[in-house]
RNA sequence: GGGCCUGUAGCUCAGUUGGUUAGAGCAGGGGACUCAUAAUCCCUUUGUCGGCGGUUCGAGUCCGUCCAGGCCUACCA
């Protein structure tokens, strides 16, 4: 086509870690809708994805399996499009943020900031998980809120009081990872000083009508209104990630090349296909188009353009802001049921009643979709089974033989109408709201079952003088409803290519719709939907509950599974009276002082403080566990009253408490924050 | 605390730049038909358009305010 727009169309890159869900399915249902719609429409479109396979959770998940990070993300993006794939999905290539053309991306990113200036260092200091050897992001800390002390709360911010802070000042820190405290560790930070680039942030989020209002509102209000914050684009080993070229040592955060991985998939597309990436990214004729979700927003809004800016590509025409799924109202819940992944929907339920279903409910603003299950069964039923397909069902066999009349009939305007209605449905698509586009394609079908209706074709067959008519009627009533299938095809395209074969007519163009199809012959009708059962719906449910419970005996049992092997090697001792135990004075003491002892390979001498001038020295066979730094300023449970022991190195005033069966597995008492030392333990 | 969004029949939602008796689908009630996946068609009930105040000849539509619900409040994916 002459005139046709190219446009490149992205949905956000999911998360290596784990499933596709219906929530996901959202967002690459309203742009593969989108974008089949573009295609229909003749532009020259196409749509890339990419599994993001980068960061700590990532290493996290294939340490847990035991396999290599590599190993992982590939098992998990061959389910994911997989996944896609069942749900009629269609990428024009998908990716993984690991590939090679990533890289060479990212380094040319990297490339035009350094150039521009606008990268600098600065130490951070972290929580870190000595066990498992990693920086903690804020979501793998817990503790005590250090507003409202509330127990149990997240590394940046507090369920029950709302506060934000950082990981840092929270109360009790424990690492998720691995149930131990971490320590505090400073390292090397590269930062983007984004500020820099703010002016063209304010005009280009605030005009040109590449965001929805709210979003441009939001930012506005959130973030352009002050100096915008360096953003930290890199992490200290050990992370999965790419290693930075000219920062050994430095990783990029998964966040900058995430987004690269839309570039990195174009690349890969061209090479397999001859087209040329710079036409795609760097022809401002080109326009693109980002489907993404609210949660992301900033990325995609602030840090995204102006990396784009900055290495001098095209920007962004528009960036698609959808919210999330509700279940009957709900926040998906994995108790419910209500969490339910791709693949348990595809073995109960037909995967376009989801995307009717979804396209009748989206529309172009920021809100959240909700998944109502009744609603589900009775649209799909209604709307698709009774109204739109029975179309054809009705009226397909009374012609099976004489195919479509050779001329349309008069239809008193009917198709014409649908053909007027086709500039709205289309305007609909375009601007991604699709539930009005849906609304309107109805309507049409609304118009179509009275036609039928009121021509009874099932009287007229059975009468030899009006078999003309009824050819006649029946070529209207199933040139009404191909006219309906060419407007739902991005939505149906599975019903549009059953059509096309049914009418001997393959639908490869919107501008079908206005022409009626005549002369060509009708094969024999074959369901092209079945109806919704309710009974699969619960299936799906309790399927989903299942899955769930599964799942969490199965984490249990790993959590729990703690081994017999230590009472077997140290039986429980004798009863003792509370008297007797009485006798032994434990109290809680701080480590102040700790260090090596020359010579000795299992102890470490420790200064005790009880508080006050009170203080006991103390040698602990620690040596091979706990480096003395770590100790110094530690709670600890000491026994106060034993008799004092001469050792080799010098005298010992009494023992601190420790489990495990020695040299590297000591592991000792700790005392909740709060305790003071000299604090006797009852 | 601040910001954004939403509040129209039992449910899901339309209502364009303010203009005559506020709409659709589903659900409910009554009837018809039998070609079709118990599908379809016709008729039909229901609303202080969240409350209050204001601008206007006129407001669901604009302004203010209050109430209710949702979301966001950056280094977290």
């Amino acid at each position: 086509m002459a005139n046709s727009r190219k446009i490149l169309v992205t949905s956000a890159l999911p998360y290596a870690n784990g499933p596709i869900h219906l929530g996901h399915l959202v967002e690459y249902i309203q742009t593969d809708i989108w974008v089949k719609f573009q295609k229909l429409r003749g532009n020259d479109c196409i749509y890339l994805c990419a599994d993001d396979t980068h960061g700590t959770a990532i290493m996290m998940s294939a340490q847990r399996t035991g396999c290599s990070e590599e190993e992982w993300i590939e098992g998990i993006s061959e389910k994911h499009q997989r996944d896609f794939s069942q749900f009629g999905i269609e990428f024009d290539n998908y990716g993984g943020t690991n590939s090679p053309e990533n890289y060479e991306l990212c380094k040319q990113f990297w490339q035009a900031f350094r150039d521009a200036g606008l990268i600098r260092e600065e130490a951070v200091t972290q929580l870190f998980d000595d066990e498992k050897g990693i920086f903690l992001a804020d979501r793998f800390v817990r503790g005590k809120c250090p507003k409202c002390g509330a127990d149990d709360q997240y590394g940046d911010s507090c369920d029950q009081c709302g506060a934000t802070y950082s990981a840092r000042e929270i109360i009790n820190p424990v690492s998720t990872l691995s149930e131990t405290t971490p320590s505090v560790k400073t390292a090397d930070h590269l930062f983007i000083q984004i500020e820099q680039l703010h002016d063209f942030l304010d005009e280009w989020t605030q005009s040109g009508d590449h965001l929805q209002t709210e979003i441009a509102n939001y930012l506005k209000g959130h973030f352009l209104n002050e100096p915008l914050r360096d953003w930290d684009v890199s992490r200290p080993q050990p992370y999965f990630g790419f290693e930075i070229p000219d920062a050994p040592g430095h990783y990029w955060f998964v966040w900058f090349d995430a987004p690269i991985g839309y570039m990195a998939s174009t690349k890969q597309y061209c090479d397999r296909t001859g087209d040329d990436f710079d036409s795609w990214w760097k022809d401002p004729d080109t326009e693109i188009h980002h489907f993404i979700g609210k949660d992301i927003t900033y990325f995609h809004t602030l840090f995204w353009p102006a990396m784009l800016k900055v290495a001098g590509f095209n920007l962004p025409e528009k960036i698609h802001i959808h919210g999330f799924l509700t279940v009957d109202g709900r926040k998906m819940s994995k108790r419910d049921g209500t969490f339910v992944k791709a693949e348990t929907f595809l073995k109960h339920l037909n995967p376009a009643a989801l995307r009717y279903y979804y396209a009748s409910k989206l529309n172009n603003r920021v809100e959240d979709l909700d998944l109502n299950l009744k609603e589900f069964t009775t649209k799909v039923n209604t709307d698709l089974v009774g109204k739109f397909v029975n179309l054809a069902s009705r009226t397909a066999k009374f012609i099976q033989q004489s195919g479509l009349s050779s001329e349309y009939p008069d239809d008193g305007g009917l198709f014409q109408q649908g053909v007027d209605a086709g500039e709205a449905i289309a305007a609909a698509y375009e601007a991604c709201d699709f539930n009005r586009a849906i609304r309107l394609i109805m309507e049409l079908a609304d118009r179509a079952n009275p036609y039928v209706e009121s021509n009874a074709p099932w009287t007229l067959r059975k009468d030899p003088e009006r078999q003309q008519e009824l050819q006649d009627i029946c070529t209207v009533a199933l040139n009404l409803f191909r006219q309906i299938v060419i407007y739902l095809q991005p939505v149906l395209p599975e019903i549009a290519d059953k059509t096309g074969a049914l009418l001997g007519d393959p639908i490869t163009r919107w501008e079908q719709a206005a022409t009626p199809l005549v002369g060509t012959p009708v094969a024999k009708f074959e369901h092209m939907m079945k109806r919704i059962e309710e009974k699969d719906v619960d299936a799906m449910i309790e399927e989903s509950k299942a899955e769930n419970a599964a799942a969490e005996a199965a984490a249990s049992e790993t959590q729990y599974n703690d081994s017999a092997q230590p009472l077997i090697d140290e039986p429980l001792a004798d009863e003792i009276t509370f008297d007797e135990f009485a006798k032994v004075d434990l109290r809680v003491a701080r480590v102040i002082k700790a260090e090596h002892v020359e010579e000795a390979n299992k102890l470490l001498k420790l200064t005790l403080s009880l508080g006050g001038e009170e203080t006991r020295q103390v040698f602990a066979g620690i040596k091979k566990a706990y480096n003395p730094e770590d100790l110094e300023g530690r709670l600890v449970v000491m026994v106060a009253n034993l008799a004092p022991r001469k050792m080799r190195f010098g005298v010992s005033e009494g023992m601190i408490t420790a489990a495990g069966p020695g040299g590297e597995e000591v592991f000792m008492l700790g005392i909740d924050e709060g305790a003071q030392p000299g604090q006797r333990v009852h």
